[in-house]
Formats: structure tokens, C-alpha cells, sequence
DNA sequence: GCTTGACTTCAAGTCGACTTGAGCCTTTAT
DNA sequence: ATAAAGGCTCAAGTCGACTTGAAGTCAAGC
């Protein structure tokens, strides 16, 4: 395949699959001219980079879980991720709890409001970075 | 309360504060000489942004909804915010499922196990920015 | 009176994941 | 034969939320 099937097929520009080349996420095998070749295999390979992604792995520790140097270490970091996710999860659902009764609050000062006290105190204990916000094209 | 205090009692660095304050998040009311005096009320006030940011508001998005301009936007905002953290959830779950499923799955190959592929649709439907790594300092 | 340390401003740097631009080379259609 | 389409490389730019650095100001203690 050529880049462009596999950007068609992954829904991922081709300068994405030059840079995650660069990177050793994926590879090509060969080139027709100066052009690269994929083999086919490099789509389930991109499907498991967009969940490595979606599921909080950086690049490049999507890029180590690849090359496995070690026996588990695969294992172990799954396990991490997902304990991981596990806490996010909660958090997110008290900030939609809390999200959800700020929207309907009768209270003047949300300060008043018992339920968002609580709220607040959960929310101080977890402040993690947010993501970026996505761009027009990304959204359409 | 000068800007020490505050950085203390609300756990940001004095950088951010003068961030802040620069973006229209905070006011400082007044001087002493050049330093900053901060009323007690911002820490309550810088909470509420950390809630923010938690929730997944943007600091303009929280700017935003401190100057209230029309009259029920800030619910509105909120219960969309509180959907979109619904779908945020659903994802994280099944991704957490995954997640605990593949670090356990005896299939030589993920691709072979059909869990694992149907999470892998669902993830390739999700494909969201991630947020950047926190960095060393914030962990501990 | 002079250092020290905490504050100040303003500009520039950082992070990760890409994207964009300039300038070149090839293949394909006219 | 020539021009458009599209791939190539490499460097630089982008985004948001801060952080860092240089250079200056000011009050307090010796």
C-alpha cells in the first residue's frame, strides 16, 4: 500500500505516518522510488497506537511496548494503566456529579452549597493536566 | 495576604498566580509598594479554577464564566461539560476493561482474541487528544 | 550603608504530538 | 515534452498552560 491508502484507511494524515515512522512506531518495507510501501499489517498496527493513545500511553511508551526488552514488562504496565484509569475514572464521575447539580443549584453562591463544597474538596486533590482542546478539523 | 501565602495556602506556585492574574483569572486588589495583596477570597476563587480545570475547562472557558455576560450560559455550559464528561467516562471504562483484559489474556497474538478486537473498535472510535506527561516535580 | 532575599516585569523557553512550509524529485496525463 | 499531482526531506511552527531567566526594586537586618 502506499501512504496515501493507509492514511485513507486509518483516517490518519500521512504526515502523521511519516512522523510515527520517524518514531520506529510503524514501519515501511521498501520503497517504489522514493515512495514508501506498506505492508497491510501497519492499519492493526495504527488501530493499536490509537488505543495505546486513547488509553494514555505516551508515544514513546507505545513505541517501548513494541520492542518488549523484557519477560511481563508489558503486563505490568497495562495493569499499571488501568488502575490508573480506574482513579480517573472516579474523579471524573464526582466532577460530573458535581457538574451536573452546579447546573440545576438553586443555591445564589455556589460556596452555600454543601453538595458543592464536596464536590470542591474532591476536585482539589486531583489536579492533573488537561488535554488540549481539539482543532476545527479534528471535530468534523 | 501577599503572594507567598497564597502560593502556600492554594498549593500553585507564585508563577501561576501572576499568570493568572495577567489572564483576567484572578484580581489582586492593590499593593503594597510592588508587591501583590490578595484578598482571602481568591483561594476559594483558585479552587473553583482547579475545579474548572479538573472538569476539563480551558482557562479561557473558565475566564469566560466568571464574566457572566448573558444570563444562564454558565448552566447551560456546565450540563454540556457534564455530558461530555458522561461520554469521556464511557470510553475510560471500556478502555479500563481492556486494558485489565489484555494484561491477563493468554492469546499469543491481541489480535486473535475477540475481546480484545471489540475493544479495539470502540477505542478507534475515541480517538481524543491526550494530555501531556506531568512532569517530575508535580507527582510527588 | 549595604547585603540579602523576596518580590517585581517582560521575554523567551518548555512539553508532546503533530502540522506546515519550502524546495526538490518522480510519475502520469496531455 | 511539459506541466500538474503528489511523494519526498528537513526545519520550523503550533497549541495551551505554565515555567524560567535576566534584570530591576524594595524593606529589613547587620
Amino acid at each position: 500500500m502506499d501512504i496515501t491508502e493507509v492514511a485513507k484507511a486509518s483516517g490518519l494524515p500521512a504526515s502523521t505516518l511519516r512522523f510515527y515512522e520517524e518514531k520506529g512506531l510503524i514501519q515501511s518495507n521498501g520503497r517504489n522510488g522514493l515512495r514508501r510501501l506498506f505492508s497491510a499489517s501497519v492499519i492493526e498496527r495504527l488501530a493499536l497506537i490509537s488505543l495505546g493513545r486513547s488509553a494514555g500511553f505516551s508515544l514513546d511508551e507505545i513505541a517501548e511496548m513494541f520492542t518488549p526488552d523484557g519477560p511481563d514488562i508489558n503486563r505490568a504496565l497495562l495493569s499499571a494503566k488501568a488502575d490508573e484509569l480506574d482513579r480517573t475514572i472516579e474523579e471524573l464521575i464526582a466532577m460530573r456529579d458535581g457538574l451536573r447539580h452546579a447546573a440545576v443549584c438553586k443555591a445564589p453562591n455556589h460556596f452555600e452549597c454543601p453538595k458543592f463544597l464536596r464536590l470542591l474538596r474532591v476536585a482539589g486533590k486531583n489536579r492533573f493536566r488537561q488535554p488540549n482542546k481539539l482543532k476545527e478539523k479534528e471535530l468534523k
